[in-house]
DNA sequence: AATAATAGTTAAGAATTAGTTAAGATTTAT
DNA sequence: ATAAATCTTAACTAATTCTTAACTATTATT
């Protein structure tokens, strides 16, 4: 799920940016000047900011220069071709003047992760699952797994709390590899346990007696 | 040195863009229909496109589908939302209507190949690829790359540390090429590696068993 | 406490995937 | 049209991963 900050000091607009987001899935932060927007730069791992130029105190410009990584797209009134060519140059991507079309910012949203591979790396106290489909970091020790303990820990650390029923993994790993049954679920998940065991003392995998699995809070 | 295509029928529009991306330091390739446009992306490898939507004989948007990988910049008349919002879909980057302002494209030109790392001449330990469909040099050693392989090879080095998956290859280099099964690219593969053995006692290529390749950290 | 059901471990070998090579087919260049 | 380069196919070997199956341990039920 992608993380969206909008930094907006007009509250209707900043309103309308939100139910448009949230409406198309993805999940919001909101700033109403440049101060909070960096506080929550540095909290959170956002995956785009929406940035208007004129706010209460920093102005955009200087805030464009002050993030590195997450790509911004600016949404402003000034419609000049001298303040695009600025932020764009200081390391905005794109520049969208107001009054906006609500699809044409959707597209240019939706552009942004296009182009914009990010790894998206599972993280659960010390374990830290890369998206490589192999490599799963224990207190930056690296463990080797197969694609299936992959995908059977990735299940389970993206439902942290949840438990992950025996059919749904048995699915999950029976895509490629039809005659999977729980025998072997169990052969995988004592794999997994084994590997992990080498670098830390808990037992993150938690069965759940004749429901399944789910990770140890 | 970045190559930029331009894909434009009016030849007075034409040539001020070939002017001013010449101006700034870019190599521009001519194309004034979308057929000579895709003969030009097979032979040389564009870093950039700038595309024109109504063409004489195929359409600006099926050019964007049929285009993978190189980035795209839409220049066109046609200023409604919905058209913007298509070529945006289909995979356009960016969309600037005429008549433009000359410095606000050479900026949003800048984005792309600030965004894109995959356009630069890719550069990886010792391995350091040119853009002209053949050369990669090892340690200023040079060995010859057929087409195929060069493009298998520019695909993991965009993606250094990623996984590319053997469906994400095949579809690469099935673009000229429709007979290209897992079989194929195993000996694309080998073939590499067999290259890169001469020059280096790294292996490069990772496999990720049961997905498809990385580069090796 | 005894029994049944589920969970966990281990090791072997079956099955799958990766890697290499060479020959013949296809494409491209001369 | 011919030669050269490139690609696919196919057979084979090597390496890795998965399942099976036997056994042990734990938990729940009566």
């Amino acid at each position: 799920m992608q993380k969206i900050l909008i930094v907006e000091d007009d509250y209707s607009i900043h309103d309308i940016l939100k139910e448009i987001l949230k409406m198309n899935g993805y999940i919001t932060y909101d700033a109403y000047n440049g101060s909070d927007a960096l506080n929550i730069i540095r909290q959170e791992d956002i995956n785009l900011i929406l940035l208007d130029l004129m706010l209460p105190d920093i102005n955009g410009e200087d805030l464009i220069k002050k993030v590195k990584d997450i790509p911004i797209i600016i949404i402003s009134a000034k419609v000049s071709s001298n303040d695009k060519i600025n932020c764009l140059l200081d390391g905005a991507n794109d520049y969208v003047t107001k009054p906006f079309d609500k699809d044409e910012l959707l597209a240019r949203i939706k552009v942004q992760f296009r182009n914009n591979k990010q790894n998206y790396e599972l993280k659960y106290k010390e374990l830290h699952l890369l998206n490589d489909y192999q490599t799963l970091m224990i207190n930056n020790e690296k463990v080797k797994l197969t694609k299936t303990e992959y995908l059977i820990l990735k299940e389970l650390l993206q439902n942290t709390k949840r438990v992950v029923t025996k059919n749904m993994l048995l699915d999950l790993i029976s895509i490629d590899n039809l005659d999977c049954d729980e025998n072997s679920l169990k052969v995988h998940i004592s794999n997994i346990r084994k590997k992990m065991r080498k670098y830390t003392s808990n037992n993150y995998i938690e069965a759940v007696w004749g429901i399944g699995f789910k990770i140890k809070e």
